[in-house]
DNA sequence: GTTTTGTGTCATATA
DNA sequence: GATATATGACACAAA
């Protein structure tokens, strides 16, 4: 409101003699007593209240109140007037109590009429500045339905999302049907697992798979392929590494202390769970073979790594555990302590930097996993805000309407209840109302506002080229 | 038989 | 320089 007042002031300096009837209230002239005066504006602050004002506009209002310069209407009477009787802004009660101290009379002002009163047009004499607000806001409305509509929610959609993110109740993320996305409570216990892991105890190592090692090629021709893993073991393996916390009635596992439990040697595993399912990996005639002459060895390197095979076959004097988890001071005494060949000794680093990794791509993975979910949090973040940010739009965008709306009807209200000295209405189609940077109204010729308005154009050109 | 997922391992970079 | 850790890439097994 302020950045108008100051407009329609530049607008008022620019064309100081502008209308005849223009008269300052703070003269005091009998203007203010004349039948058509009308009071608009607040006798609280009378100053500034009352300097002429004859090219507002409202380019709208015309558009959204046809009925306001309706024949009927126009028909009244159709004698021009050339006098433009004053709109005081002192003693108005009734718009005062709409409009407060705050100078509003030119916001409601409709746009002239072209001179011809059958021709009712919205083209604007001057650009207002609310009007031109409103135009914004409608054609930001536009934009902002497309927007939503393309974002493929309604505008109740949003506010229906809005309430239901602001509820909070929870988050509903995607990530448990992300492929990438473990579970909540996968991901709650991945952290702390992560962090605890490298401190941990360590249990032998259960992991198999790989049956090719150059390396101890003679060692592994002895074990053969082993079979993967045991999808029962493996499911409860993951679940006791992500939250140890679960099997606090499951005795047999609190032994485990840290994350990685698949690492838990299975033929302890398997002897404490008679009910885990026997593996079913595939089996080669070697390994079947074997199988049938050392059934107990076999179970035992069945669910032996392939270093603890290695290392077996390598008759290693000490546990893959030590090896892979013992500071590298009390790891070289071990060492030391023991006489070993080149071969144990390359074995044994072996052993110990795959077991170091193996934990590191472990803590890798659940990080990685981590960042996702963390960012896949961020994104539903971002997302609520953009819909309470459209809401909070659309809620502007509304009250801006309203508002438009009800100073549209206030000046339809003064403008039907202005009366010449004769006591006839003035037309809508010839007389408008114009407001001054100082608060005053005054009713004047549409034609004279045309020209006003004409002029206007030039001189901002002229003020341009300055 | 193909795809997806989980895991171990290697190579490399960095601390 | 040795060691530990982090991570991308790859291979493999199992579902």
């Amino acid at each position: 409101m302020a950045i108008m007042e100051l407009q329609a002031m530049e607008v008022n300096s620019t064309s100081p003699n502008a209308t005849p009837n223009t008269v300052n209230s703070t003269d005091g002239t009998s203007e203010s007593n004349t039948p058509g005066n009308f009071e608009l504006s607040t006798g609280a602050t009378p100053v500034n209240q009352d300097v002429s004002l004859h090219q507002a506009s409202l380019p709208s209002c015309s558009q959204d109140f046809p009925q306001m310069f309706s024949p009927q209407l126009g028909s009244v009477t159709t004698t021009p007037r050339t006098l433009m009787p004053r709109i005081s802004s002192s003693n108005s009660s009734n718009i005062n109590s709409t409009f407060g101290t705050t100078n509003l009379t030119g916001l409601f002002l409709p746009s002239p009429i072209n001179s011809s009163a059958t021709n009712l047009t919205s083209t604007p004499i001057l650009p207002d500045p609310f009007s031109t607000l409103l135009e914004e806001s409608m054609l930001d409305e536009i934009s902002l339905l497309d927007l939503a509509m393309e974002e493929g929610f309604s505008q109740a959609q949003a506010s229906q999302l809005e309430d239901e993110l602001d509820s909070d109740s929870g988050l509903s993320l995607d990530s448990s049907h992300s492929p990438a996305s473990p579970s909540s409570s996968e991901t709650s216990c991945s952290s702390a697992a992560s962090s605890s892991s490298t401190s941990a105890t360590f249990s032998e190592e259960g992991a198999v798979g790989y049956s090719t090692d150059s390396e101890v090629a003679t060692a592994e021709t002895e074990e053969g392929a082993v079979g993967g893993h045991q999808p029962g073991y493996s499911k409860l393996c993951r679940m006791s590494y992500q939250d140890p916390s679960q099997f606090h009635g499951l005795p047999q596992l609190d032994d485990i202390s840290h994350n990685h439990t698949y690492n838990l040697p299975l033929s302890s595993a398997f002897s404490e769970h008679p009910d885990l399912p026997v593996p079913s990996g595939k089996k080669t005639a070697r390994e079947k073979q074997h199988s049938k002459l050392q059934p107990h060895a076999d179970l035992l390197d069945k669910h032996a790594s392939r270093d603890e095979r290695r290392a077996r076959a390598m008759k290693i004097p000490f546990s893959n555990d030590k090896i892979i988890n013992l500071p590298v001071e009390e790891f070289n005494e071990l060492l030391a302590k023991h006489h070993l060949s080149e071969a144990q000794l390359a074995l044994i680093r072996d052993i110990r930097r795959r077991g170091k990794n193996k934990l590191a791509a472990q803590n890798c993975r659940k990080r990685k996993l981590d960042t996702i979910i963390k960012l896949e949090q961020g994104v539903q973040e971002l997302r609520r805000d953009k819909a309470r940010l459209l809401k909070e739009k659309m809620e502007f965008i509304r009250s801006i309407r309203q508002t438009k709306q009800k100073m549209q009807s206030l000046y339809q209200e003064v403008f039907t209840q202005l009366r010449d000295e004769e006591g006839r209405p003035y037309p809508p189609s010839e007389y408008s109302l114009q407001y001054s940077a100082d608060g005053s109204v005054l009713i004047m010729p549409r034609s004279m506002a045309a020209a006003e308005q004409n002029r206007k154009p030039e001189k901002k050109q002229k003020d341009k080229k300055k």
